[in-house]
DNA sequence: GTGCACTATGACAACGTTGTCTCCCCCCGG
DNA sequence: CCGGGGGGAGACAACGTTGTCATAGTGCAC
């Protein structure tokens, strides 16, 4: 900026009134100093910027488990949108499931002081997040809620939808009904398998522990468990897979099998309709999860006070075939 | 900083010296130090830091035309782990294939004072990033190269994939094949165009601009393209997808279709192998992608100072069956 | 001619850090 | 007993900006 003072022969005050636009600098001064900025490629200095200003960094942080997992990119699609039309950037990080990356990652965006956080937690403790917010960075938690703390959150009914899934499924004459779910530590599976539970009380099954998994979906893990829960002479006549991972392991163990139960999956996915037979979903609106959270957060960075808020985004179960074979 | 100070009683520069772990600190003092940073919530300002240090500013951008495409979000994935591993954060933003969205984006983040810039362009033309290249910020193109400036550049085998799909399709017999590509405008599309025309050169088959169609894809734009192409005496007996959302829209096109043509994508994804019949596609490995270019970028952000590299990567084809089908 | 309002510009401090330099104190060898 | 060396700590400036205040010049009314 000095540089740029120098050859147009003016202060960097000067320079500064130009780059902000600033009223009450000459035309012809204005032109010198744009021309010397063209000349030397001046560009100004957010980070100086921000700190002198002490205003916001025009950043918001995104955690999420795997950017490249299609679910969370959509997320991370709808939250750029929103951050755009606030004039904001956003910084993305993938957590991998791990909470102390969660941590690390959420302490690296409030030292850089971003406007405020979205996070779809992997871990189930939150305490390390009280100083910050306290000290003013908005945090709002996406798909799960936090652990041990009260904080704006974002959800889908992820019992409703499995409920709804297991009526589906007993409506269509199914009473054995095995659920593939993932680790019990994610809150939107262990959500999910409270509905599977419910859902087979609503409709007269006997909840049978045997034909629930809950790991971490591999592909190895769904074909194990396929070939346990849908052989045998009390072998399920149905599957609900608890997300778009175990939905697609699923579907890749089922191809190669000689019997193909009915299938409902939680989250819907890209050429689900496409496929034979076309796979029936709870599905949700992600774009609208992203947007919800992203919302709610830019109405605290600019100053709502009100007390946490916890939305539920509801859910609704797409027939695409899969789901309604009989036994 | 100073509040810290002031309650452990010491100077702002010993607060400094406990944050960075300078020795020559009496432990006495650093634990006074760390139990006021605790007790305060202190966290420090890496924006200060930055300024201060005339240092990286420990983040590098990524633009791409949209980060919910699953191509673009392994890409950032792939980007995001090295990223990672050289204890980088990364901004993102979408161009939605708008050139000045994208010149807007570098900009901004130029202004930020990013370490280096991995860009998708969507423009062509690049001059506009002369300025900011000379004073220091390396810029690396993925997928499309810089418009009218001369950049490090890593690139798939556009022209080798779809010559290999041409050649793939002949020797199953096809002689009347549809190309079925994205807006000209965008190199890849432009590129794999012309390995169409190059294959059809080299395998004995004329090339017939009627069986082509270069736009952006939209479903009913390819429905439309696909009742024109595979319909009457002269229909196309084969066809190829010019990228992954073209594949989309033609599988969901061709679904409710009468007559299912021979059929080859460009770029893989997921489920392809899932449909019926799974779809033979030119794969290409888009971490693969992501990790060159970032390599590339570090390596300038450390000081390489070489020629422009261009990087191109291989393509391979892989049969899986929509591809092998008589005419 | 004087005072006043207004325009255009600059000097300086401050944002939160850290690099450099300086200072003080204590220990040890001669 | 004195001098040198090293460990521990603080004062101060500087990074690139911008907010505040001061200043100089101009035009206009009286």
């Amino acid at each position: 900026m000095s540089d740029v003072a120098r050859l147009a022969g003016v202060s960097i005050k000067t320079v500064s009134r130009v780059v902000n636009d600033e009223p009450a600098v000459h035309p012809d001064t204005a032109e010198r100093v744009m021309a010397a900025i063209e000349q030397l490629g001046f560009r100004r200095n957010l980070g100086a910027r921000n700190l002198r200003r002490g205003s916001t960094t025009g950043t918001i942080g995104l955690i999420v488990e795997d950017v490249g997992n299609p679910f969370y990119s959509e997320l991370n699609r709808a939250v750029e949108r929103i951050a755009t039309s606030f004039g904001r950037q956003v910084l993305t990080g993938s957590s991998e499931e791990n909470s102390d990356r969660e941590r690390e990652l959420v302490l690296e965006f409030c030292a850089r002081r971003v406007d405020g956080i979205l996070v779809v937690p992997a871990g189930l403790q939150h305490g390390y997040l009280v100083p910050e917010m306290r000290a003013g960075t908005p945090v709002v938690f996406i798909d799960r809620p936090a652990g041990d703390i009260v904080a704006d959150t974002v959800l889908v009914d992820n019992l409703g939808g499995t409920i709804e899934a297991v009526t589906h499924l007993a409506k269509h004459g199914h009473r054995r009904i095995a659920f593939l779910g993932d680790s019990p530590d994610i809150f939107t599976a262990a959500e999910r398998l409270r509905g599977f539970r419910e859902g087979c009380v609503r409709n007269g099954i006997s909840y049978d522990e045997s034909l629930v998994s809950m790991r971490t979906p591999t592909q190895e893990g769904i074909g194990d468990a396929v070939k346990r829960l849908l052989h045998g002479p009390d072998a399920a006549t149905a599957v609900i897979a608890g997300n778009n991972r175990v939905a697609v392991h699923l579907l890749r163990a089922l191809a190669h099998a000689d019997y193909r139960p009915a299938m409902v999956g939680f989250d819907d996915f890209e050429l689900a309709d496409l496929l034979d037979p076309p796979v029936t979903v709870v599905a949700h609106d992600v774009s609208a999860l992203g947007h919800a959270a992203a919302e709610l957060l830019f109405a605290r960075v600019q100053g709502d006070q009100s007390p946490p808020r916890k939305v539920v985004l509801p859910v609704h179960l797409v027939a695409r075939g899969s789901g309604e074979v009989a036994p």
